[in-house]
DNA sequence: GATAATAAAATTGTTAACAATATTTTATCA
DNA sequence: TGATAAAATATTGTTAACAATTTTATTATC
C-alpha cells in the first residue's frame, strides 16, 4: 500500500509545525518539483485532519514554494528559467543591502559570531558530512540578514533562500553544483572585520554568481521514491 | 443593526475579488490599521460562506496585511515604528535595483508610457481629484517595476506598496503627507530617458526619505464608522 | 455606584458528511 | 491490439452543524 501513515494519532502537529516540516523538506532537497502533495496522504503522514493539510498548502502556494491548481491539487512548484534568474539577481541586491546595514553597524562580536559559524561549516565539510554542511552554509547567510537587524531585508533573503532549492532542481544537476564555497564565506567575513563594505559586496557578488550562471534547461528527473517526508535523504515522486 | 448584507445573494464574489478588494480598501486608506474584521460581517457584505472569508483572512495575514490572534480573530494590521523603518529602508533598495535594472534596457517607447502617465497624474492632481492622483501616483511606482522585468523585484515592491498605507495611518498624521511629488516623479523619468542612473537613484532616494522622515509615534485615531468597505471614502472602526 | 461573579450572546475553530471534479480502471467494439 | 466509452475509484472542494473560546450583558454583593 502506497499510503501508510506514520505512527497514527501518536505524533500531532500543529499548522506551523507542518509548514516548517514542509519547508525544511524542500531546503534540503527531499522534496523535488513537480512532486505531487496529495491531502489525506499528507495528513495521514502528520497525524492531522485534512483541514489543517488544506491550510498549509495554500500558505505554502502564497509563498511560491507548491502550485496549486483547482480541483487538482496541489504540487511542489516548479519555477521557470526567467523566475530563477529573477530570483538570483533579486537575491544579489538583497544580500548586498544586507552587508551595506550590517557593516554600518557591525560590532566585535557579530565578527566572532560569523567566525564561529565558518568553523563549524569547515568541520562538517571535512569530515564528509555535506549535508549539515549545506544546512550551515544557509545559516552563514540567514545570519548576515539577522546581524543586519532590518525584518524586512531578513524576511527577503528567507523567502529567497526557501525557493532557490527549487530553482536549482529545476534547472541544475546535482546537488555538489550549488554549495557555497567555504572560502568565499570567509573571505566576506574578512571583509566585514575590515568595515569594507566593497570588497564584502565584490565577493559576494562572485559567491552568488557562480550558482547563477549555472542555471540551463535540464532534462526531467526519473519518479522517485513514495513520499517518507519525514526521514531525511530521502525524495518524493514527481507527479 | 449593525451587520447589514449588501444585496445578500446578488454579487458572488471569488475569493481573489474579497482579497483584492480589502487590498485595495487598505491601498486607499478606507481600512485603517486596527480595524476588526469580523468574518461573519465579512460574508454578509460580500455575499459568500465564512470559509472563504476565512482562507482570505489567512492569507493576508501572511502578507502581514493583518494580525491573527488565535480565538480573538484578525484586525488591521499595526506595523510597529520599526516595521516601518525597516519597510522604507528596504523599498529604497528596491526602487534603486528598479531603476538600475530599467535603465539597462529602457526604449523609447518605455519613456513615452511613462510620460503619459505623469500627465495623467498631474491632471487629477489638477482638478483637486486626490484619491484619483494617489492611485496614479502608486500606479506610477509599479509600472517602474513592471517595466525593469524582473517580477521578484516586482513582487516585493508590491508587497511594500501594499503595506506602506498601514504605516502611514499608524505612525503619520493626515493624508496630505504621504501624497508622491509629481515633480520628483518628473525628474526621474527625465533621468531616464538620459539613462543617467545616478540621479534617477539619487531623485528617488530623496523622493522617498521625504516620506520616511515623518514617522513617528502618533496618538490613537478615534473610533469610526462601520464597516462600508465596498463604498470609497468610507473608513471602518478600530477594534 | 463600583466590583466581582455569573449567565447570555457573539465569535472563532473544528469536524464530518456530502458534492463536484479528476483520474484510473474496466468493458466494448472495430 | 488499439482506441473509445463507461463505470469505478480517488481526490479535491464546500457546507452546515457543532465545539471551544472570548466578549458582552446581567445580576449579586458590598
Amino acid at each position: 500500500m502506497a499510503t501508510q501513515n506514520i505512527k497514527p494519532g501518536l505524533a500531532k502537529f500543529s499548522e506551523d509545525d507542518v509548514l516548517r516540516q514542509i519547508e525544511q523538506a524542500v531546503l534540503d532537497h527531499r522534496l523535488v518539483p513537480g512532486t505531487k502533495l496529495k491531502e489525506v496522504q499528507l495528513a495521514n503522514l502528520f497525524g492531522v485532519k485534512r483541514g489543517l493539510i488544506r491550510k498549509v498548502l495554500t500558505r505554502l502556494a502564497h509563498s511560491r514554494l507548491v502550485d496549486q491548481t483547482p480541483n487538482r491539487g496541489a504540487t511542489v512548484a516548479k519555477p521557470s528559467v526567467k523566475e530563477g534568474q529573477d530570483l538570483f539577481a533579486t537575491r544579489r541586491v538583497i544580500e548586498s543591502a544586507i552587508l551595506e546595514t550590517l557593516i554600518g553597524h557591525a560590532e566585535e562580536k557579530h565578527v566572532q559570531q560569523l567566525g564561529r559559524m565558518l568553523d563549524r561549516e569547515q568541520k562538517a565539510y571535512l569530515r564528509g558530512d555535506s549535508e549539515r554542511a549545506l544546512g550551515l552554509s544557509v545559516d552563514f547567510h540567514r545570519e548576515l540578514a539577522r546581524m543586519a537587524g532590518n525584518s524586512v531585508l531578513e524576511e527577503y533573503l528567507n523567502d529567497i533562500i526557501r525557493r532557490t532549492p527549487l530553482v536549482i532542481l529545476t534547472h541544475l544537476g546535482g546537488d555538489e553544483h550549488n554549495r557555497c564555497r567555504n572560502q568565499e564565506h570567509e573571505a566576506i567575513v574578512d571583509a566585514i572585520a575590515r568595515r569594507d563594505v566593497k570588497t564584502a559586496k565584490k565577493v559576494m557578488h562572485q559567491h552568488l554568481l557562480h550558482i547563477e550562471s549555472k542555471i540551463k534547461h535540464k532534462p526531467e528527473k526519473p519518479p522517485a521514491d513514495l513520499a517518507e517526508l519525514l526521514r531525511p535523504h530521502s525524495v518524493g515522486q514527481p507527479a
